[in-house]
DNA sequence: CCAATTTACGTGTACGTTAACGTAAATATA
DNA sequence: TATATTTACGTTAACGTACACGTAAATTGG
């Protein structure tokens, strides 16, 4: 049933043509050293010719060399379990790899300690890898560590928040700035002019800001655009507890009450839990991501719309891109934007990560 | 940098531990004859026990076999680019394997052509496949193709649109039941009490009714359980170019006018031109598929909402599920149900297929 | 009981590539 | 000029598996 390979495009009929030795094909192919100029541009021109494909799977029988790639997100931590899940599609893409060739090697940090990105980031420059796959939460700790992969020609992949000019192979994940803006469109269901928008960052380290900054950045512009009469407030809340959370919207639900608040990441559901707690009714709430959390104040009506972007499929995706990278770069997409999903009462049991 | 692969388990393990030679070990794993029960039995109990698992790239460059996969899908007409989206990502996902010897053969139909199907399934099987991707549009048709397929031992992933008890490898592809179901939930939005839905069904071929029938359904189930009051027709328009659309509607809409159109294809463009074309106003229209004619019609307000379900994803999983499975078939998902996604005049431009 | 056949293995080559090793010829050094 | 070194190659053994072929031993048939 299966078909012969019919063509005989290989090293050695290029060594045929050039009438050298297969060794010498393969020293230009790898350029290694040891060639003359003249035959070295021969044989470059018979491959370009013949459209030379390397044999992916005898190269890597032939060389027993396993390429390794490193990941290096947040671990998931009790306040969030977003990050399970572009765990789980890093996961699934890596079994479905670890056949041809590839090790994962999955490094975590703490979202609340920047020490941490910083020590795994060090061992895996010690322990040497090929590839890393990158979640650059603290925007300063990651271009240092992008430097320095950079230096020792580590090419490397960015998920779910991307930076810029650091030259990564590509970036999976959100766009950022759109996300936030289809966020405030959402707001056209549920304010009326001359209503109050909160807009609620809770997060510990300020570096995250870089990925916040740019949703705000979004949502905010779509007012000014749009929807002038709308005021807009925003608060820092900088301890992720949920202690701190409900110190934090009990002092400002004391002096005002907004009409919708925006929460910039997952952490939506603190919001819910003081609203739901304090009795607090009618205040529109729109936060991100499908976690079972939030999912069950998106039922009972606390929260309103959820948005959510493929984190499992940013994780595979991620992995997916480092490994083709690696197999042969030309194939791979700088720019992986995923789609901006609105997640509402009536289609949440439809929707996948 | 790459690390050397340390453990031994390979085929010559596993014989050196059974006292055989690497002969007698591949012929049990290959099940073929001459292997004495004893000594088959003591072999599987170390490949067992060592969790053996052959390595694909040699087995691939030793068997100088190529994986030879067929995809039967519609050719893309004029009268809707559809197909366009799931053509793509089978492209992708071959392109991306065709490095692990890995064919892929496109065979395409004409959706208003029974015949076509029937003449390209049996050019499928007369060629010899390992494995087939099939959009089973026309349901007797395709039964009895894979009848011959369950016949030849030769595996097939349906996409787009399901079929029982097939034992098909697996099915990517929408959920038509809760796709309907979704769209029935949209009018929500659209439509109040004692008003009336047109369903409207635009295919030549009856058994395309197997795949919107479900649909109609999922979407008669919704105001059965939750909006009994709404009055629900329906018109099945057997002739799909843009005239024949037009005189049926026309006829119809003499006589009556209803409050809300559900089509339930991606033909929904032929039906907003013909609300444009007549300047019908404040008749809300849903219907499927992210296609430019669509979008544009969406843009200008006569679309009210487009299901979409990932068609380019469609392809892409459906070729990759029938490869995974011919390399390893218990790695493959059975049931592979596309989002449902909800695209609107505000949401489109984020929308990526 | 001996020959013919079958069973149950072992052996060797091939797949396309890598990489270590070998070796003439060219060049540099004394 | 003789020797040492470098350059530019060729040769060969792997990598893990498939498969054709070879061959003892076991079984069968007459």
């Amino acid at each position: 049933m299966k078909k012969e390979q019919e063509n005989n495009k290989g090293i050695k009929e290029i060594a045929k043509l050039a009438k050298v030795s297969i060794g010498t094909v393969d020293r230009v192919i790898n350029n290694r050293t040891g060639v003359s100029p003249k035959t070295k541009e021969r044989i470059l021109e018979i491959i370009a010719e013949l459209d030379y494909q390397p044999n992916i799977m005898a190269r890597m029988l032939a060389s027993k060399k396993v390429i390794k790639i490193a990941a290096l997100i947040p671990a998931v931590s009790n306040e969030t379990g977003y990050w399970n899940a572009p765990l789980k599609g890093i996961n699934e893409a890596a079994s479905e790899i670890k056949n041809f060739g590839v090790s994962v090697d999955l490094y975590f940090f703490d979202q609340n300690s920047k020490q941490t990105f910083i020590d795994q980031a060090a061992l895996i420059l010690r322990n040497g890898y090929d590839g890393v796959l990158l979640a650059p939460m603290f925007e300063n700790e990651a271009i240092d560590f992008l430097a320095q992969c950079r230096e020792n020609n580590l090419p490397f992949v960015l998920i779910n928040s991307d930076l810029e000019n650091q030259s990564q192979v590509a970036y999976v994940g959100p766009d950022l700035f759109q996300s936030g803006y289809l966020a405030a469109h959402l707001t056209k269901y549920l304010l009326q002019a001359e209503q109050t928008v909160l807009i609620v960052n809770i997060s510990r380290e300020i570096d995250l800001h870089h990925h916040l900054l740019k949703k705000e950045e979004g949502f905010k512009n779509y007012f000014h655009t749009h929807r002038n009469s709308i005021h807009i407030e925003k608060v820092d809340i900088k301890e992720t507890d949920y202690q701190s959370v409900q110190k934090n919207l009990r002092e400002l639900f004391l002096s005002k009450r907004p009409d919708l608040v925006f929460v910039t990441n997952s952490r939506v559901s603190s919001v819910a839990r003081f609203f739901q707690e304090t009795n607090i009714e009618g205040v529109k709430l729109i936060g991100y991501d499908f976690l079972e959390e939030n999912i069950n104040y998106l039922k009972n009506g606390t929260i309103d719309f959820l948005i959510c972007q493929k984190p499992q499929e940013q994780g595979y995706k991620g992995l997916m891109s480092i490994y083709q990278h690696l197999l042969n770069s030309s194939l791979v997409e700088q720019l992986q934007y995923m789609p901006i999903d609105i997640i509402t009462k009536e289609n949440y049991s439809y929707y996948r990560n």
